[in-house]
Order: structure tokens, then C-alpha cells, then sequence
DNA sequence: GTTTGTGAAGTTATTCACAGCG
DNA sequence: CGCTGTGAATAACTTCACAAAC
């Protein structure tokens, strides 16, 4: 009955889960019960097959003839993605970019749980952002003894960002989710990874030089999309 | 001389392209005259194998039994990813994260040109940002006509993206970055990126969630890692 | 008739391994 | 020596195509 048998999902698929995750949820909420592969892939503006190849490493949870119950698929995913685990995040910087990572819906639903934002600006310590008062980063230490937490997003100027690392590894954290424009150096037993805001603005760009670039031997323009796929590298 | 055999450069290594760009920026920065494949290699955590085919792509610029000059690289580097063109940014939705990416310093450097930046709210208009005064969006036809922008970056709420693309396309601009949490719908002929500030957080789960689970298949903890990489689509 | 799920085929990307240059 | 650049080998991913299920 359940697919007992779970192979390794190919990291390319795991990278496509939240765009489907995200189209199940617009599906749902538009009051859409069943959708094809067809459909599916329409929007997220890819094959077909791929999308039933990416489904079934989940299991057999498709009807043929009909397609696949939203509700249903979306579980299925949110539960792969570990969606359905409660995980702790706190984030140091609360910057522009910390106060839209902390309002920002997905921080803050489905297993994520803001459990705590640091900054050290003493006009921001005390102020409530998100429904959260904002702690001073000295306080980190103790207050991830209390609640530890499972994700640390650094959102701080590009300075900062090294040192708040460096604590948030003492103190024991496993993830890090790195927004500050540096590259960081962590133990190797730490799950990293690195956002840059303007990479996809330099992947535009790259496809706006190369379109039908005179002279140049590329092919007809290229139209890429992406939500955000991010493959994984591992060590 | 010039190396003017220009392969199609494959798209898996142009979404590496960003991240070298940040390391060597880096290393410029720290006043590193030369690099070797291996150490850049280390700082990007991938194969350092990987690192001399990509570079290879974009010519023969490394010295054999030194390595690459570093500001050298770099120019090579952003002359490929045409972040020695000119583009001219709008930015629609000046919130937490519309003020966050106009202050970006990855969005105002490096042929990225903040041309315009649009809200609807009255408290919005008129003011300051980065520098430059916020327009009302009803304003957006008129200013792109006078300054043709060529990417459109959509920081809006959920709700209003899909106008705002309409409008934007309708207007003739070429290409979209997406931040709302929607998936858009627009011509094919439009460049679309969407970006979900998510996306990162959602992986990090999946691989926390099969770190060493015991019962399960999967091997012993993956230590991912990227700047953001994003495969392209090509439709 | 429709649509899934999946082997097989085809394509792209990664890694190896080493010749060749400084 | 050290390190690049690249063919050849390997691995990963995508797409095709179709039998089976509804």
C-alpha cells in the first residue's frame, strides 16, 4: 500500500519540490482538486515526463485517467520536504532583509518557526518586528540553550557575517542559511548554504548579452525559468 | 590570441559563473594577485576539476604552474555574464525587501542601474530610497518610455504581482525577476526568473530531515552547498 | 479515451587522469 | 616540479514512448 521502498531522491528533483509545493498550494486555494502532469508542468514550465518522474520517487500517488489529488500530492510533498517537522530558525540582522525574511510567508509557516531575531543596533533591540521582540546578540548564547535552534539565517552586513557564524557553529547550530554578500567557512559538518540576491540579476544578464548576440555563435534566445532551483553540492 | 572559438557555454557552469565572481571579488578585495584552480575550488566547495572546465569555456587564461590572475579572471568573468552592459533596474514594490534589493550592493554595481523604483502607497511616494525618489506605479508607462528599463524586478504582495508583470510586459520590458510568492504567467518571449526567499529554507529541511534517519535508505549526511545556483529552463 | 508510471534511449554534466606548458 | 586544459570515462539527469490502470 505506502511505498515503503524510498530510493534516493536525485537532488534535481528535490530542487523542483518547492515549485511544485508552491503551485499545489495556488491549486488548493483556488479550490482545484485534481491536476494532470500536463497541467502541472505547464506551470512550472517543464516537461511533462519530468514531472511524473519527480512524483514518483515520492511514491504512486497519481489516478490515471485523472491526474493527482492536490491536497493529497501537497501532503505528500510537504511531508518529503520535512514540512511537517517543527524547526526552530532564528535570525541575526535585522535589516531590511531580516524584517522581510521574518514577515515573509514562508519563513513562517509550515514547519518554520521564528524562534528568535537578534541584531546588536540599540534602536532595533527591544523594537517588535514580526510580532517578535528583537534581542541583542548577546543574548544568543543563552536564549539558543532554551529553544536550540534547528536553522540560523544571517541577514547582516557583509562584516558581520563571518563572526556571527563562528557563534552560531559554537553554539552548536547545524544549518546555516547565509544571506550577507561573503562567502563563509564553516566545519564541514554544517549544512550551508549560500543566497545571493543579485545571482539570478547576473543570470539575466548573461541571457540578455547572449540573445541573438551578432556575430555570435548561440543559438536563438533562451527562455529559463526557475523558482529559485538550487542544486545541491555535496562535499 | 583571443580565444574567439565561443562554445555554447553550458548552462550548469554558467550558474557557477556568480559565485567565482564573488570569490575572486573577494580575493581582489584581499589584495590575492594569483589563484589556483584548487583554491578556488576549496572556497566554492566543488571539484577543482569543475572549476578549470568552466573556466575553460570562457578561454585559456590560467598560467600552468601558477594558476589565475585574479583581476584578470574577474573581467573575463563579468564581460561573460555582461556585467560590463549597461541595465537599467526597476524595481516595483519598495517593502522590506523592495528597499532591501534597491540598497543591495550586488543590484547597484556592475552594469545593474536602479532606473525607477514604484509602490502604489502614499506614504511611499515621494520618498527616499537608495538614493533615489520613490515614483507612484501609475507613473511606470511614462518613466519606462523615457528610460527604457530592461529587467523589471517584482517585490510586490502576492496579490498585485501578476498586474504588475502585465503591465511591465505590455510595456515592452524584456526580461522579470519575481520575488512575490506567485507564479507568474507571461508571454513566452519574456525572461523569467522567479525567486522564492524560501526555497533555500525548504531544502534545508529536506536534508535535515534525512541526515542519518534510522529506517531509512538514505546515506550518511550530504553537505550541500551553493550560492544561490540556479539551473535555467531553456522552453 | 485519458493519464500515470517507468524501462530504455538520449543528453548533459561531472570526474578522472594525464599530456603539455611554465 | 606545479598547475592548467582537455579528451575519455563515468555518472546524473532528461526525454521518449508505451504498457497498464482508470
Amino acid at each position: 500500500m505506502s511505498a515503503e521502498h524510498r530510493r534516493r531522491i536525485p537532488e534535481a528533483s528535490v530542487a523542483r519540490l518547492p515549485l511544485y509545493q508552491r503551485i499545489l498550494l495556488e491549486l488548493v486555494h483556488a479550490g482545484t482538486a485534481t491536476v494532470s502532469s500536463e497541467q502541472l508542468a505547464e506551470r512550472a514550465r517543464v516537461n511533462a515526463s519530468k514531472v511524473r518522474k519527480d512524483l514518483s520517487f515520492l511514491g504512486s500517488f497519481g489516478t490515471r485517467g485523472s491526474g493527482y489529488d492536490t491536497g493529497f500530492l501537497l501532503g505528500q510533498i510537504d511531508q518529503e520536504l520535512g514540512l511537517d517537522t517543527d524547526w526552530p530558525v532564528v535570525i541575526v540582522g535585522i535589516g531590511n532583509l531580516g524584517r522581510a525574511l521574518a514577515n515573509s510567508q514562508g519563513f513562517t509557516s509550515r514547519g518554520f518557526r521564528v524562534a528568535g531575531l537578534f541584531d546588536v543596533h540599540p534602536e532595533l533591540v527591544g523594537s517588535a518586528v514580526a510580532g517578535r521582540t528583537v534581542a541583542h546578540l548577546d543574548e544568543f548564547e543563552r536564549l539558543a540553550g532554551e529553544d536550540p535552534p534547528a536553522i540560523g539565517v544571517i541577514a547582516t552586513p557583509a562584516g558581520a557575517a563571518q563572526d556571527v557564524a563562528d557563534r552560531m557553529v559554537e553554539a552548536g547550530i547545524g544549518s546555516l542559511l547565509n544571506f550577507a554578500p561573503r562567502v563563509l567557512h564553516v566545519p564541514p559538518h554544517v549544512l550551508l548554504r549560500q543566497v545571493d540576491l543579485s545571482i539570478e540579476l547576473q543570470v539575466i544578464s548573461f541571457y540578455l548579452s547572449h540573445r541573438d548576440h551578432p556575430g555570435s555563435a548561440t543559438a536563438s534566445s533562451p527562455l529559463p525559468h526557475s523558482l529559485g532551483l538550487s542544486p545541491v553540492e555535496p562535499a
